[in-house]
DNA sequence: TCATGCCATGGAACCGGTTCCGAATCGGGA
DNA sequence: TCCCGATTCGGAACCGGTTCCATGGCATGA
């Protein structure tokens, strides 16, 4: 029991080499013979030897991680885009620091810290709106930023144009007759920059003008981002007897959840009394047969974060700037047509103990 | 311009001191007087200097880090959890880096690479179970562990009882005079250890033992954790005729959701012809009014974290292991009776343009 | 006045890799 | 045989903090 931690030099002495010969064999450099190679590769086997990662993070001048800031975790989209995020990320083997901010005071101490002290080679912002002056300073400390959800202009982005969102939604709606939309939308984030709901709120609102209706406030409303908040407005809506709206446009899926639940208290049948449209194709929006808007949720993720390892690799990002696509699928809660059963996607097999859908089947399921 | 990067030297000579105290200083230390202290605290304010987290990492042997090994991160269950444990590391000033693990492979693969190269300080596990062999490596390397949702002897950890909880679910269902009671689960992820559906199903078994009732496999069904797959399974059982399940424990509410999607198309009515009990207790099952069993999903990441942040600080875990408790909620989808309506958690107002629930009654949602 | 001791402080050594420069070795052509 | 260039290699310097030890100054007590 010589050293109490095997470093590069214990290597380097057990194996008869140089400290650099050995740093050579762990980089893969090809200036080293055959004969040395393999026995540097043998003694770190022998030895069981892994190189520290600090101490390399120390003298490469990088830290082989890249931090996330992402806003309310639970909501399954933010979730999903992480999940792409994540997994793209560990690929390339770069390490997923993930910052959670919950508000303005949060973001500020998260961006100092990661900037500052380097922590991280580069920042993938979910759905957060970076200050300005925080912008300024990243790019002079030249730390690759890649936004999520987001757009602003010169930075590399993948974003999803929200008003259009709404105003597919609202004009799936009025393609069906209805005339008196409501819409139920999140309290707004200004201080985080979280303005989907906002943005989907405009795209209602033109839809409606370019159908040469015009806006009517008793029929929109707006709470927190939960089913349950969705349910109490709904409610409220619908306690405008005559006046209440025949269809409505809910700027998430799990607002849409809300909404349905409370027109089946108040005994109204879908679609026939009541049409409803969500966002953002959760996959509850799928078992509940709601319409929705699809968004690629996973995919935003993903090639944000791909955008980012090729700006660590000194690569351009492809498309500097990415809109993704987004489309209504129409489902009984608007068309009231009862959807297929998904029974087709997957095959029931008698098992030994119960009936059993072999696990195979769960790539079926998005 | 004389220095491309101001280390601590930079500020050591601008402020006319040796870098030892300016590294006392950064580290509060008590052994400076007043006057430098002052001085110094200005020199790093003028020139803008943060110390460099990999160097520091270096030379104190530690990283300020925490793993997060975690397996299908999109779950609501496995979400709330993370969360737990992300705001506190983040409140105790530690990075949290989070491992999506898929399957059994890729958790060797993480595991080795954070092991061995020492990029974090401690290892939080999520649901999955370590291998044995990397346990003795971690103990062996002095490495804190902490398993949240699951549990092994010796080892700190937060978890439940499924088996427990299995039996109060099906327990609830005997109580209200169900004999015909089925059960739907997951199936098993056993290379990664993740067993809790299987557990819950034992308790399953216990209970209706218990109460005289022998296994009836053919009121049994598994499939991947969706609830697409659960309405399918449910529908199956369904077919069944006179010999149909008149109650179905689902191991997640997740599932749960499924079946009652499934008794709708079946034109069963709940809970008179099928009454429903999940588990976990997340938003769907509150908002679609689903029976479920409770268990703090939240607090078991957030007492993980806590015990993670004690052992980093060389105190010993408070209550070494620690499980929590479940109990059942009973709603609509087992009982029948209109739980409450929700209105009276939120105030609505009006607002210049629409209804309006403030912000603050975000907090009043689980 | 001098010894004692504490406190503040400077700075060398160190953490464990990477990199670059110079040296050694080897092969091939003249 | 000698020279030249390419290839391989050793190791010092370095990355930017932390820590420990030696030193100097000051106050206290005898």
């Amino acid at each position: 029991m010589r050293k109490r931690t095997i470093s590069i030099a214990t290597v380097a002495a057990e194996a008869g080499v140089g400290v650099g010969t050995v740093s050579r064999v762990l980089n893969g450099s090809d200036q080293v013979s055959e004969a040395t190679l393999k026995r540097v590769l043998g003694t770190i086997e022998r030895l069981d030897y892994r190189p520290l990662r600090s101490a390399s993070s120390l003298s490469k001048g990088r830290t082989d991680a890249v931090g996330i800031l992402v806003s309310v975790i639970t909501r399954p989209s933010v979730m999903a885009r992480l999940v792409g995020v994540i997994d793209v990320l560990s690929d390339a083997g770069l390490d997923a620091v993930v910052f959670n901010v919950d508000n303005r005071a949060q973001l500020d101490r998260h961006l100092s810290s990661i900037i500052d002290q380097r922590r991280v080679d580069g920042i993938i912002s979910i759905s957060l709106r970076i200050p300005k002056e925080r912008i300024a300073r990243i790019r002079k400390l030249a730390i690759p930023l890649v936004l999520v959800d987001n757009s602003l202009p010169n930075l590399p982005c993948v974003y999803i144009d929200d008003v259009a969102g709404g105003k597919l939604a609202t004009e799936h709606l009025l393609s069906l007759g209805h005339r008196r939309i409501g819409f139920i939308g999140d309290n707004a984030r200004s201080d985080l920059g979280m303005s989907a709901s906002e943005n989907r709120y405009a795209g209602y609102l033109m839809a409606l003008e370019a159908a040469g209706i015009g806006p009517d406030f008793d029929l929109v409303a707006r709470g927190p981002h939960s089913s349950e908040a969705a349910a109490v407005l709904a409610s409220a809506l619908f306690e405008l007897g005559k006046r209440r709206p025949t269809a409505i446009f809910a700027s998430s899926d799990t607002l849409a959840v809300g909404v349905i639940k409370a027109a089946q208290q108040h005994r109204l049948k879908i679609p026939d009394d009541l049409a409803v449209i969500g966002f953002d194709n959760l996959e509850v929006s799928s078992i509940l047969d709601i319409s929705t808007v699809n968004q690629p949720l996973l995919e935003s993720g993903t090639k944000g974060a791909s955008k980012m390892v090729s700006l660590l690799n000194g690569e351009i990002a492809k498309p500097h700037r990415e809109e993704l696509v987004l489309d209504v699928v129409p489902r009984g809660s608007s068309l009231g047509i009862q959807r297929n059963s998904p029974t087709k996607l997957y095959g029931v097999v008698e098992g030994p103990k119960g009936l059993q859908i072999l696990q195979g089947g769960e790539e079926l399921v998005s």
